[in-house]
DNA sequence: AGTTGCACCTGGCTGC
DNA sequence: TGCAGCCAGGTGCAAC
């Protein structure tokens, strides 16, 4: 599930329940997810209001009473979700009871919410930062643009890219550079772009530093396939739902991501799955150059 | 120093 | 039906 249009959605969805809410009780069932948890975890956590909440890179950002920060990450499967009080009997029709093994955290609220945090896989994890360390923090430190910020156009792109001995997929993946875009939104805007994700991208910054026109469109290419993105819910793929048990509907929108073999809906060309560190790409080799 | 590949973990799907 | 093998939204780190 999550990239940024993931992460955003969680944010706006834990945000309606969360600001302005006490902690009344927390539960922490495991020592670790990616990492261990912090030091008393549960009980820096007990009785703290929370203030903000705020997305950064893929992180969420819980801004505490107590001068500390709660951050987390949803890694490759971590998930959201949100009980009201009454959570006895079969859950409504059409949502979805996710398997309790994986519920590693519960946030209990003093309005009667539960929030629960739940990650098969693990690759998940959550810290506790004082505030003042936050920005220093070599995790939020060295996290690239935002690419829905102001500042993001193709300008800063060709700034980032310059000097880079990679591929467009590559440089795109790289967080330091750009915050956010995983491995579905990288060939979902290159494909819009009609940029070819084996592209050097170097080949987007003239001599002088500037940018290409190819910079340009790749700049907006990101813009609007991630504001799709968020304003469709987010993607669901295999179980991930958003806070509410629902599904985001981006998914449908998918140009190439997960389509190989099939027809471009461009150039009538037929869409390829390649590897590229690693990863799977997916481009049409007919209009993405 | 900059890049690439592997490791971390579980579950779902495919094909034999 | 059973099961081995492969694949998955991310990222830190070891190895080139």
């Amino acid at each position: 599930m999550p990239e940024l249009p993931e992460v955003e959605t969680v944010r706006r969805g834990l945000e309606a329940v969360l600001l302005g809410a006490q902690l009344r009780r927390v539960d922490q069932r495991r020592p670790d997810l990616r990492f261990p948890f912090p030091e008393r975890f549960a009980e820096r956590l007990t009785g703290r209001i929370v203030g903000a909440l705020r997305r950064r890179a893929k992180y969420l950002i819980a801004d505490l009473d107590s001068a500390e920060s709660l951050v987390m990450h949803l890694g490759m499967s971590g998930s959201f979700r949100i009980e009201q009080g009454l959570s006895t009997g079969p859950p409504p029709s059409g949502m979805s009871t996710k398997d309790p093994a994986h519920d590693h955290v519960v946030f209990e609220l003093s309005t009667g919410a539960r929030i629960i945090y739940n990650d098969p896989r693990r690759f998940g994890f959550m810290l506790l930062i004082s505030r003042q360390a936050l920005a220093a923090h070599p995790l939020l430190r060295s996290a690239g643009v935002e690419p829905l910020s102001d500042e993001f156009d193709g300008a800063i792109l060709a700034k980032v890219f310059a000097g880079k001995r990679t591929s467009l997929k590559a440089a795109l993946l790289d967080q330091k550079l750009v915050a956010g875009l995983g491995n579905i939104y990288v060939c979902e805007a290159l494909y819009r772009a009609g940029l070819s994700p084996l592209r050097l991208s170097t080949t987007l910054v003239r001599r002088n530093g500037a940018p290409s026109t190819r910079a340009m469109r790749l700049a907006h290419a990101i813009r609007e396939v991630l504001e799709e993105a968020i304003a469709a819910g987010g993607s669901s793929l295999r179980d991930h739902r958003t806070i509410n048990g629902g599904l985001g509907y981006f998914q449908h929108n998918f140009r190439v991501y997960g389509r190989a073999d099939n027809s471009c809906a461009r150039c009538g060309g037929t869409i390829k799955r390649v590897t590229q560190s690693g990863r799977a790409t997916f481009y049409c080799g007919g209009c993405q150059r």
